[in-house]
DNA sequence: TTTATATTGTGACTGTTGGTCATTTTATTT
DNA sequence: AAATAAAATGACCAACAGTCACAATATAAA
């Protein structure tokens, strides 16, 4: 049956050209103030056509968020690949997440977005049948295993349980890069600091923190 | 000329019974849900009169916030008081900060909110006006104060200058309260982990990190 | 080829809501 | 009591997310 399956995959095609649209449209104006015959336009249907393929306007978002936890999930693995042990390995996946910070802001903000509160349980659930949001705990996941080796071969601490460390080093660095973001302005560059340099210190401070040897300098 | 006096008064009264409902309306049904008309029946006016106080919805949340930043900065005033020295200071600081996200969640959403990117830098100016928007730095000064005292009387390591290390426990204590609180459900019950358990951790973690003695278990 | 059927796409329409403004109501002054 | 100023009102408007009866197009059956 060649043509149920050519059908398919214009579907799929069709479903990712609104995404591709919709992600110009949001990431230029913002999600408040796109419209949905914004997101039409760009995407050359009509906005009745939008409504085929996904519930609501938040649903296309969240399929955008979903490709930002892809790119994150594929820099974390990345990262891995070359590190020399767990210690290495923690320290580049954070390293990993700097960049994701840097190179995609507006994935970012989705994530913030995401991690907040706006979705409820119901949208996750309508979206998790089309594509894999748990996809959002895999990076978290590459930490916990980075750190379990950390603490197999001796170059992490023992002091914390892996996930619970994970949880720690995630929050503490999300907390980090979006305030250092939004403080640039505002509070950092009229004290002759800026947003890189508090996260530099905010890395030393934790590389030296869940080391095994307390004297390091890298 | 009491009259005009009472006038103000008056209006102001007037000013803070709209927040009073707004609140009770956004805290309830969340900010989104919450339409204008509910506001107005809770405050028992009608929407028009909103508008003669407010120039808009979000302008009535940044009110609403601006209390949550009085309470905070209050909180931390108190926590400071009775602390032994700059360490210390900070400790307490940082408790009462995890008092708040506790005590004050709908506040401690607003105060994300508003740390978020929402607010446009015109929103924040029109309110300049109304009332003290940099109530929302008083928060962190009072951290940067303690810190400072802590390296002076050597409770507290010289290696991070003092504005810096107070944005960063700042950031990181929010990201960790964020997380914990939007992860409990999905992540951390599942594996019999809960968010006091990772905070906890944290404030340990970060306790033994920033003082001058290396050897503690409070 | 022609007809029937299923799939995909459309855009006028609806309901809701943030915000406005001409008008009324209430308070103050003359 | 009349004139004026201040405060409050609610019908109204524009914008927008989401819907639905209908149209266009592709596939299958005749």
């Amino acid at each position: 049956m060649g043509i149920t399956e050519r059908k398919q995959r214009e579907k799929e095609q069709r479903r990712e050209s609104i995404i591709d649209a919709a992600e110009t449209v949001f990431f230029s104006k913002g999600l408040e103030n796109a419209t949905m015959d914004d997101v039409a336009n760009a995407a050359e249907l009509s906005k009745g056509t939008l409504y085929l393929y996904f519930n609501s306007k938040e649903q296309i978002y969240l399929a955008i968020i979903m490709r930002g936890f892809a790119i994150l999930d594929q820099l974390f693995k990345e990262a891995s690949q070359n590190a020399i042990n767990g210690l290495d390995k923690v320290r580049a996946i954070g390293q990993a997440y700097l960049r994701f910070y840097d190179e995609y802001p507006n994935y970012f903000m989705g994530l913030l977005y995401y991690e907040s509160n706006k979705f409820t349980p119901e949208q996750i659930a309508e979206l998790q049948e089309v594509c894999d949001v748990d996809r959002s705990e895999h990076s978290l996941n590459q930490l916990v295993v980075a750190i379990e080796e950390g603490q197999n071969d001796g170059s992490i601490k023992q002091t914390i349980e892996p996930l619970k460390l994970a949880l720690l080093l995630w929050s503490m660095s999300t907390g980090v890069f979006q305030v250092s973001h939004y403080k640039e302005k505002l509070v950092l560059e009229r004290r002759g600091l800026s947003s890189g340099d508090v996260i530099n210190t905010f890395f030393e401070f934790i590389g030296q923190s869940i080391g095994t040897e307390t004297q390091r300098k890298p």
